[in-house]
DNA sequence: CCGTACAATGATGTGTACAACAAATGAAGC
DNA sequence: GCTTCATTTGTTGTACACATCATTGTACGG
């Protein structure tokens, strides 16, 4: 077993990175839901620093629109008016498509493990629904399809917007047990149909189902509400 | 004469912003190139602040990819490989046909008065070149264009973008006096054809002039260089 | 003359105390 | 009982001193 650099020598990029990762996570998992006041002092606790550092990823996560800090009041988590909730997906439908026609790549065979893996995670779900680790899985699968496109900064678009609304459509979700295992069924279908895709190297096709799904799970959601 | 609120009682949002806005511009407009060191004692005592705010801008715009911290070295203007740099125009050719398409609205009376002003400024720089003005208009004319698409997300991501990848491109036109004149011309003809479009509605041909325009001009980039 | 070790220098990163601000709280006045 | 305002409390924002890191110059040994 070989032994993780970072782990020893935690530089400050690395601890900036780790933190960042893991708040993020937490928001778009909805360990944070929108509205939740982040506690600048018990977050700086909990990670073992001061605040300044910590301030530094608040920073971050603002410009990323996931977090918004009112001077006096606290550091709260975002969330998304319908409006704007459309708009945005109204572009990463177009954004969905094009990873299929930018620098599209097929999968090698460290991403193909990686999306069988992910797709017997899905099966196991359709059984045993469960909020959370559908969540995971979900954003899982889509930062691995990430990796289908070689075009960087459309890379970083997309999952950009995917932190920004998923979590609003997750939470939509979560609000009942019997939506969950309707998307989960969805879910696994939309996963087998673009390893089908991908199967017969139609990486267009792929993208296509794609944004098929997005489109439909927002179309779902404004429903929902 | 009106008094600017801010003026009087600046926020700490106000002086954010206002450094932000103003480094950003300086990066943008070529005063602060690619590769150079950002002294943040000396900003700070620019701005007649200490460090801590001052940083916090300089995470944001390490954030938007503008600059980049090094531990113990400094804070440097980023610059952009052509690899990255080819990907990002590429990128930007489809998000400029898009903003024809999503949410594409014709221009007002303030944006029409707005858009003839900055036509009368690309006709003087006709007679008489100069690369700051001619950076400055560039950057106006491409921030007013975003205002014929209401979709926000759109917009930031454009803004973004054009913020990330133009500056370099105005690196390589300040280099030669005799392609500024060329791109003066074309230029020119760019918010000509545009307007022309615009005139008679066709919200779709204006994005499409623009996406000409934004391929055609990386495309003389990259044999200028 | 060359290479290496090491100290000096200057940069960003961090910890801490305090200021500025907004909301909650309580008592005084009507 | 209700309104109003001063006070208290808790939060983010700022200033400053110090730690940490990387570079550079220098002296020493070969």
């Amino acid at each position: 077993m070989n032994i993780d650099p970072t782990e020893l020598a935690p530089s400050a990029r690395d601890r900036f990175d780790r933190m960042h990762s893991e708040i993020r996570s937490r928001i778009c998992l909805l360990d944070y839901a929108p509205g939740t006041r982040l506690s600048e002092e018990a977050l700086a606790a909990e990670f073992g620093i001061s605040r300044t550092p910590l301030r530094r990823v608040l920073v971050r996560l603002e410009g990323e629109g996931l977090v918004q800090s009112v001077h006096g009041v606290g550091t709260f988590v975002t969330d998304v008016k319908i409006a704007e909730l459309t708009q945005t997906y109204q572009l990463r439908l177009e954004l969905a498509e094009l990873t299929g026609k930018l620098g599209a790549v097929a999968p090698d065979a460290t991403l193909w493990q990686e999306l069988r893996a992910l797709s017997a995670r899905s099966k196991a779900l359709l059984t045993d629904p469960d909020a959370r680790r559908f969540a995971e899985l979900n954003m899982d699968f889509f930062i691995a399809l990430l990796k289908l496109t070689t075009n960087e900064p459309l890379k970083d678009i997309c999952e950009r917007l995917y932190f920004k609304t998923t979590r609003i459509w997750l939470k939509s979700v979560f609000a009942s047990k019997i939506d969950l295992a309707d998307e989960v069924d969805v879910f696994d279908r939309e996963v087998h149909d673009i390893l089908r895709a991908l199967e017969i190297g139609d990486l267009h096709a792929a993208s296509l189902i794609q944004r098929a799904h997005i489109s439909m799970s927002f179309e779902r959601m404004r429903r929902g509400t």
